[in-house]
DNA sequence: GCTAGAATGCCCGAATTGGACGTTTTAGCG
DNA sequence: CGCTAAAACGTCCAATTCGGGCATTCTAGC
C-alpha cells in the first residue's frame, strides 16, 4: 500500500501502457497532482474514481494496495454476490469477503447497489443467529466484525477524493443509531453513501441518544440528518421522533430515517422522511446536494 | 508553533523524500537559513509559501503545526503524535487522523507503537467526555468513529499482506471483548495486531458472552485467546475467567487478557496472562508462533 | 473496401526522485 | 559541562518519470 501511485503503478494496475495514463491524466480524464520537480502523483482515491469512470478492470489490485484475495466461485454482479457473501461472511473468511466485494465496486456496481444486495442480504440471514445459540451468537459476532471490516474498506476507497475541495463548500450531513441500538453497520452505510456522493458526513455510531445529535447539528449544522434503526424496541418513539424533526427544521436540516427497527405501520412519521434503501437515501442527497447548490 | 522546521519534517509534510526537499532548497526554489553548523532550516511562512508556489498537496499539515493554531509543536513520531490524533479526532477530522496514522505506518512506525501511543492516548481523552453531558457524547461518538475507521484503515493495509507465509499454516488466535463491554476498538486493535504477525485472528468484537467465545475456540482450535476489558463493571468474576482459562487450556488455548477494565489488584488472573500493551501482545504472539512452528 | 481521425504502445535523451553512505551537527539528559 | 543518540550534512547512484516523436491499431463513416 502506498500513499499515492505513480503512473506506472496505475498503469500496470489496470494493464495499459504508461504513455495512455499520461495522455488521460493530461487530458483532464484523470485528475493528478504534480510534486515540485514536475512527475505526476495519483491518489487511490482518485484512481478508484477513475477505475470506475473509465470501465477499465484490474489486473493488479495488489499494486493499489487493494486486497487481491481470490473469491471461492465465480461471482459476475452484485445480485449473484449475495449468496457468496454470505457464505464468506459465515464461514468468518473476512479477507475474502473484502476482496470480492471490492473488486465489484471497482467492476463498476454502484455502491448503494452492494449495500443494498449483498450487504443487506448477509446480514438479514446473520441477524436471526443470534436467538438460538451461544454458538448463533459466535457466528454472528465474527461475521458482523467481517461485514464492518468490508463496509470500512469501502469507505476507504470510495469516499470523495479531494479533487474539488474549495470549488463548492461540501453539504453536510450527520447520523447515528438511536440511544439503545448498538448496531453500527446501518450508520456507517449511511456515512459512506454520503461521502461518496461528495457530502462531508459525520458519523456518530450506534446508540447515539437524540440529544447528542441535536449536539452535532449545533455544531455542523447540517443539512440531513440520517437515523438508522435495527432494534425495533430501541426506536424513538413517534412523539419524540417529531418534536426531533422540528428541531431539526428549525436548523435548516432535513430528517431522514430507515432501518428495519422502523414500524410497518408507520408509513411516514411525523416530520421525518421515511427511505427504504440506500438507492433511496443516494438520490435524496444527490437532489438535496442539487438544491443546495442552486440556491 | 514552531519558529522554523526541519527538512525531514517539510518532506514528510509534502510527502516526498528528504533528497529532494534538499535538492529544491539548494536550487534556489526553496529559501532556507542556516545554523551555524550547516543545517537547513526552514521558516514556517516560507514553507507555506513554496508549498502554494508549487502547487503541492500537503498530506500532513499537523507537521506544519497549521490546523490548530495553538498545537504547541510539529509532531515528528509516534510519541509526538498522540495529541495531534487526540485534537484530529476531536475536532471530527476523520480523514486527517487516517492519513496521518497510515503515512506514520508507511514511514515504517510499528503498529504497536501507534495502537501503544496515539490511539491509546486518543481513546483515554475522548473516554472521559461521556461522562458530562450530551455534547460530551456527541464529541464521543464522532471522535470514536474516526478512531474506529482509523484502525481499520490500518487492519486493511496491515493485516492483509499478499506475502502470504504459504509455508507454515498461519496459527489461528481468537478473541473479543465480554458481554456488556460495548467497546469494539480493544478488541479490533487486538485482531489488527495478531493478523500483522502473521496470525489468522478471528475477531468476535465487543459483547461477546464467554459461552460464545468457547464456541469459536471449538471451532478454530486457537492457540491463543484473547479478551479485552474497557468497562469494569463488564468484566468477567475472578472464578468465571479461572474457569474459562481451564476449559480453554483443556483445548490447548492460552488466555491473554488486557485492558482498561482489568482491576489493578489483580496482577495475574488465575489461569491468564495479563497484558499492559499491545506491544507484550505483539511479542507473546512472536513467541507463540516461534514455539508452534519449532513443535 | 477504403480512409481519415483518434487512440494506443513504444522509444529516446534529459530531468527528477528516493535511498544509501560515512561524517558532522544538534539536542536532550545526567 | 560533557556525553550520547538522533538528526542532518554532502555526495553519490540506480531507478523512475518527463515530454515528445513516431509507428501501429482501432473505429467510424462513406
Amino acid at each position: 500500500m502506498k500513499a499515492s501511485l505513480s503512473p506506472r503503478d496505475l498503469a500496470q494496475a489496470v494493464g495499459v501502457s504508461e504513455s495512455s495514463l499520461k495522455r488521460w491524466a493530461d487530458s483532464g480524464r484523470l485528475n493528478v497532482s504534480r510534486t515540485a520537480g514536475g512527475h505526476r502523483r495519483i491518489a487511490v482515491n482518485e484512481a478508484v474514481r477513475f477505475i470506475r469512470d473509465a470501465e477499465l478492470s484490474v489486473v493488479r489490485p495488489d499494486l493499489l494496495g487493494l486486497p487481491t484475495a481470490d473469491t471461492p466461485r465465480a461471482v459476475r454482479g452484485p445480485t449473484e454476490a449475495s449468496e457468496a457473501l454470505t457464505e464468506l461472511l459465515l464461514a468468518g473468511d473476512t479477507q475474502a469477503a473484502t476482496g470480492m466485494m471490492v473488486r465489484l465496486y471497482l467492476g463498476g456496481a454502484p455502491l448503494t447497489e452492494l449495500f443494498d444486495g449483498p450487504i443487506r442480504h448477509a446480514m438479514h440471514h446473520i441477524g436471526e443467529l443470534w436467538h438460538h445459540s451461544a454458538e448463533g451468537v459466535f457466528i454472528e459476532h465474527r461475521a458482523t466484525d467481517g461485514a464492518i471490516a468490508v463496509v470500512n474498506q469501502l469507505r476507504a476507497i470510495a469516499g470523495f477524493p479531494g479533487a474539488d475541495p474549495e470549488s463548492t463548500q461540501r453539504p453536510c450531513a450527520v447520523g447515528g443509531a438511536p440511544a439503545g441500538d448498538a448496531y453500527t453497520i446501518a450508520s456507517l452505510m449511511c456515512a459512506t453513501v454520503a461521502a461518496e456522493a461528495g457530502w462531508n458526513a459525520v458519523n456518530l455510531g450506534a446508540n447515539t441518544p437524540l440529544d447528542s445529535l441535536r449536539h452535532a447539528v449545533e455544531r455542523h449544522q447540517p443539512k440531513l440528518v440520517w437515523l438508522s434503526g435495527s432494534v425495533p424496541e430501541a426506536w424513538p418513539g413517534r412523539e419524540a421522533l417529531a418534536e426531533f424533526a422540528q428541531d431539526l427544521a428549525r436548523h435548516g436540516a432535513r430528517l431522514v430515517v430507515g432501518g428495519q427497527a422502523l414500524p410497518e405501520s408507520d408509513a411516514d412519521p411525523a416530520g421525518a422522511h421515511r427511505l427504504e434503501s440506500m438507492a433511496q437515501f443516494a438520490e435524496l442527497l444527490r437532489e438535496q446536494a442539487r438544491d443546495a447548490n442552486a440556491a
